[in-house]
DNA sequence: AGTGAAAATGTAGCGTA
DNA sequence: TACGCTACATTTTCACT
């Protein structure tokens, strides 16, 4: 699918307010309501957008603690360790990287206790370490036209 | 702020669907949609939801390559970083946090060619570590009450 | 791009614990 | 006092042309 200008903005708009009414949008894009419906819909059926969501502090929701465990998972005990850690709830994130250790957990905990307990249920699947999050300079940045250097097609 | 059942259901439905409107979710809840959009604000005015976005997929916008970079920053280095590396627009995520790799990291890239060039820039602040996600098998999932074991408030 | 029907939203006033 | 309900006016969405 070949995205233009206004696909791009509606894409940075929408990422940025996901509950933004079509009429703003159209408004934002000087497009008529129906134009930019039309347009959002075909980036949703292109598998572009996936889907929208509503973003939440854990800190607010009592959940202090953020970390990000680092876990060398034994290749024979993977499968267990995608049924048994990775779904567990206080898992954010979890993605299967190359390299020695080869998950990434992002998880949240009410203490540090719990997060102790938690890292003594992924050690049972390999060797980890474990970083405490101080501060997050960047979660979810939009994805836009800059990465790829300004260049603009059609 | 106190969450009762209510709170935890509507916010887990908003993080599933973040543009499903009050009368579907008052619908959900078995509740007015006044009601609801009032619970709603409340949660918003609370800090607890801090936003909506829409989910977009990298891969489907030319963006196949993403990687995890660990960057040890030397502490003087680091107001420079932050402006020069942690802003470019390839990094969707930014955490500083404890142990050796003081940053870390989440990238998208065209390429790996352009990974290359972006570790390059990285490196002149620090030592870096780079893993290529293979797979996600979590991406920002859902902040739910069972986090806490079940307990139940109220 | 414009139009009209259907649906969603926001506001106000009332009732209940 | 806090919370939820109904009713109504306004805005938005959706299926047409």
């Amino acid at each position: 699918m070949e995205l233009d200008d206004l696909d791009w903005k509606l894409l940075d708009l929408l990422q940025r307010d996901g509950r933004m009414t079509f009429t703003e949008l159209a408004k934002r894009v000087s497009l008529s309501a129906p134009a930019t419906t039309e347009r959002v819909r075909r980036l949703e059926h292109a598998g572009i957008v996936t889907g929208y969501a509503a973003v939440v502090d854990p800190q607010r929701l009592g959940l202090p603690i953020e970390a990000i465990v680092r876990v060398r998972v034994r290749s024979l005990d993977t499968p267990r360790f995608r049924e048994r850690v990775v779904t567990m709830a206080q898992v954010r994130d979890a993605d299967h990287v190359t390299g020695d250790d080869c998950w990434l957990l992002r998880v949240v905990c009410r203490s540090t206790i719990e997060l102790e307990e938690f890292v003594e249920q992924a050690q049972r699947y390999g060797d980890t370490t474990t970083s405490l999050v101080f501060s997050s300079h960047a979660r979810n940045r939009p994805v836009t036209r800059e990465i790829f250097g300004g260049i603009v097609s059609r």
